[in-house]
DNA sequence: GCGAGATAAATAGTTTTCTTAAGTATTGTG
DNA sequence: CACAATACTTAAGAAAACTATTTATCTCGC
């Protein structure tokens, strides 16, 4: 079977729910055979399951069909969030698309031998059978076909190591890295099923961006994209962690704003409730709206270079006063060519890490192994038994 | 055969310029009976031939290859580039990547009815025979699927106007309509041919860019991309035309930049020529070096967003002092993430429309022909018996 | 309750596309 | 001139998808 084919019905199917078989060919275009054998392969692996609808309104004539879906009834996969202050891990069933929801967390040590002690401890906590990989996101620069992350400004020791080595001798399990921010993508389009492509816009320690281009995360050649907090900004002078200066991440990510806001104010709270606090009492300062215009501009640049027209916006800016966004959003509005001619969305979105994680799975581990012996399937061999 | 292996056949002998059957089949990991087929269709058709390589060093054993490359012995595309100022006309063979060299020119006209008759004087002057049909490049926002211009800032009649109708009621041949930079884009490769990706930055009337990405254009689903000209830059205050404010194309378009020079030098020769000796006399003046870190910074955003770490430039800029292009390059290697890796290139060239004319129109209008009554030849059809 | 109509799923056979394997052609070399 | 080496062609087969057909299961009207 064709890979293109499955993977067109997996995204299908999550954008769904559930469906038949026959409704899953009809709106692929393919035929009833193909997509029944799709299903079937499926079926047996245990990753889809039928289930029986309960028939509310069939108001339909005809066989009804057996309905499919995943079968999230046990976990499949280990899930890792490595943050940069703490690292959260669970074990997730496919089709999860809930609220990240972690059964362990831990504060990310200094380095790489603790960090893979502190795993270790995880994994006696978390269901042992029946998993078929471990998925982890990384922040920095990541080659997600080697598993090497190759820059990382905030978060230095995992630069040289080769972080799936260490993770395979806790599980000796396929294993696939990706990029934090292409995890929040797709765990945006799992929990929030649309056709319509997005920027996701991520702001937090770091500030960085993944785009869904025609359903799928952009990845280009190189190991490196959507880096929208590494754009230098006009005027601005601050050094970043990456070595370069004047980043917008110096200007937006939470510790840069409280930066500003403790210049602004220097006998205020500056811790991240006080500002909070601070910016739903006086609403937008000044120098706040100098930065939305910076992040705006970026923003919109990217969506300019892109083409797009929705802006997903996860993080720390949710967390203020709803005005920020709106702010955002207006001068968003502003920059994006796109305006001209349609409309421009911002929303504000919750982070979906593990439902990225578990899509990013299924793409990586899980459909390889119904591939037979193919170009991913091989890469992954390499980590199965460190 | 599928149309995947016919491109990237294509796209391989432009690479190497000529080649053997067997040379593609290797280079491209497909049997030699599959790469012998598709070759034996497209001499069929006249879009190869066989030549007789003169052999000075064919130091290798067994029978030689028979070689092959684009056949260019007569034109086969009309080439049109509709500019703000100017249209040109050109017949062009397949394989021809020199630089550009029209026919026919003539100040692009004020109304679509004017632009057809003057188009269809220059069709009297240009070969009519064994043409496989029509390639347009046109500026603005331009959805190429259906051949209409959404949006054009500095060249308002063609909006409305639908330029396939107009263009095959004067040759009754299949048509394309191309936008501006992606011509250029594919050009330079056409051209240069690496197989590394690269962003192209175009500067002249407009300011554009369009990003070769895996080795093929980066088109989204939405008919807008790498509108490097209509990011707004911070404190920039020009209206442009496109109806924002502080567009970079204000800037650094060449009237954007003969009115900044106007402004800070009063008495000067604010013409394009005055300029050149200006800057060539005088180096990179302050507000010409506050012009070029923007458009820099909206570069560099563009490398880290598509993941890039090649630019090229073509157009106005490249003819002012050498040193202007320095600056740039130095200023985008500042503002890419890439720079803290490996390194960025950037490189200035020449704009080569016809070549990626006819790139379009080898993928849009030829290779559809051998491909039987699938998708893209369906949209053909639609303008045929204009 | 039962046949008719409608839809879903499974099965069988065909087409398309690419591959492997074998054979033929054309060169240089001992 | 035999041979090794390489290019190209032909033939047969495998994979994946399609069309057409059959079988299964439902609702509806009587």
């Amino acid at each position: 079977m064709g890979q293109w084919n499955k993977r067109a019905l997996l995204a299908r199917l999550q954008l769904l729910g559930s469906a038949s078989r026959a409704e899953l060919a009809k709106s692929l275009g393919l035929s009833q055979p193909t997509a029944g054998k799709i299903v079937d392969e499926m079926l047996e692996i245990g990753l889809l399951r039928e289930f029986d609808e309960d028939r509310r309104q069939t108001a339909t004539l005809g066989r009804p069909g057996r309905m499919l879906r995943f079968d999230n009834r046990r976990p499949r996969l280990v899930t890792i969030q490595l943050g940069v202050t703490e690292t959260s891990v669970s074990a997730a069933a496919v089709g999860a698309i809930g609220e990240d929801d972690w059964q362990i967390q831990f504060a990310t040590p200094s380095a790489p031998a603790k960090w893979r002690s502190a795993l270790g401890k995880a994994a006696g906590r978390i269901v042992g059978k029946g998993l078929w990989g471990v998925v982890a996101s990384v922040p920095g620069v990541v080659d997600e076909n080697n598993g090497t992350v190759l820059f990382s400004p905030n978060l230095h020791w995992t630069e040289g190591s080769v972080l799936p080595g260490l993770i395979g001798q806790i599980w000796s399990a396929p294993i696939a890295l990706v990029q934090e921010e292409r995890a929040l993508a797709l765990g945006h389009q799992a929990a929030a099923p649309t056709q319509e492509d997005f920027l996701l816009a991520d702001f937090g320690e770091g500030v960085g961006g993944a785009a869904m281009i025609g359903g799928k995360p952009f990845v280009p050649p190189l190991p490196i994209s959507g880096e929208l907090g590494h754009t230098p900004v006009l005027g601005n002078k601050r050094p970043c962690g990456c070595g370069g200066v004047g980043c917008l991440e110096t200007l937006v990510s939470t510790s840069g704003l409280l930066r500003s806001f403790a210049a602004s104010r220097p006998r205020a709270d500056a811790t991240w409730p006080g500002f909070v606090r601070f910016i739903a009492g006086q609403g937008i300062v000044p120098w706040l709206a100098d930065t939305l215009e910076s992040a705006a501009g970026i923003i919109a640049g990217a969506l300019n270079v892109w083409g797009l027209r929705r802006v997903v916006v996860t993080g720390c800016l949710g967390e203020l006063h709803p005005g920020v966004l709106r702010y955002l959003a207006a001068a968003i509005e502003r920059g994006s060519l796109w305006a001209r001619l349609g409309r421009v969305e911002v929303e504000s979105a919750p982070r979906r890490r593990t439902a990225g994680l578990v899509a990013t799975g299924i793409e990586r581990l899980v459909l390889p192994m119904i591939e037979g012996e193919s170009g991913t399937a091989n890469l992954i061999k390499k980590y199965e038994h460190r």
